[in-house]
DNA sequence: GAATTTAGTTGTAACTTGCAAGTAATGATC
DNA sequence: GATCATTACTTGCAAGTTACAACTAAATTC
């Protein structure tokens, strides 16, 4: 049982290859950090920047940066809080919206074509282990615990 | 079921943040891409620099600069081979299996405690379906095919 | 209403990245 | 066996990313 280790490097790389070569978008060239951001601003509900920032446990001036080229792609839009004048609340533009569909269309179908070299039975068992494991380390003190 | 890609997301965030903060050893400040190298160069006998870079996926120029910062920092050597002049083999030294070694321990330790939350039967489920997964990704013509 | 805290932006300065263009060694071809 | 092509790796850029420190402006605390 000492291969773990191994079997989930080999997975972590696999996770890093993918977040890599996922992000070209048409016109658009993404990049990983990119498009963690456009599907996190998706997710949430008109987030601020701290919210996305800590979510993807991101340095604030670094996260201000990248929104700030997001803005110039006209991915992102940015509009001050009128509850509070310091808080800017992000969105996604109409192409922004078109980015995040794709990207998230193409990481479908790539875990489609994954998960269609298995049978019912294994799918089933390998989405619940998955699922297993995010709780676990979700539990763990050792690493990330701030997230999700 | 069409949280899979729900779940993958956390999943490979995790992974990514895993990776982010694994690797202060001692003195020495390792980055993630240096980690991998040091991985690699540890796992392969006697490696290329070819042969790490490919593994890696890295463009070979940034790769020859990443070796360079390693060897400064005394973590690994370069012998050009003898059979081809051209070629430089890659080892670790001393202080670079240490570090190796550590990271590789800490991982360990780390994966030990997520593990430690599941009871048997899920511990034996959950690596089997990370084995089935890796299989599965390796079948795919999308992404990362040249890998292992 | 002065002092502190919070949200976000800029100034650097160090580092990473990859393309283009290079050197040096090897292999292929005639 | 001289020439041409290929391979392994290195350097010159130029563009981009990163994070610390120091800033502005708004909100909160006391």
């Amino acid at each position: 049982m000492e291969n773990k280790r191994e079997i989930f490097h080999i997975l972590t790389r696999r996770f890093g290859l993918l977040n890599k070569n996922c992000c070209s978008i048409g016109s658009f060239e993404i990049s990983t950090i990119q498009s963690h951001i456009l599907y996190e601003i998706d997710k949430q509900h008109a987030p601020s920047m701290q919210q996305i920032a800590e979510a993807l446990a991101m340095d604030i001036t670094t996260f201000s940066r990248q929104i700030q080229t997001l803005i110039k792609m006209d991915l992102v839009k940015k509009t001050p809080s009128t509850q509070d004048k310091r808080v800017s609340i992000l969105n996604l533009t109409t192409p922004g919206k078109f980015v995040a569909t794709t990207i998230e269309e193409s990481m479908n179908a790539y875990l489609e074509e994954v998960f269609s070299h298995m049978n019912d039975s294994e799918k089933e068992t390998v989405l619940r282990s998955i699922e297993l494991l995010n709780v676990a380390m979700s539990k763990s003190t050792v690493c990330c615990t701030p997230l999700y």
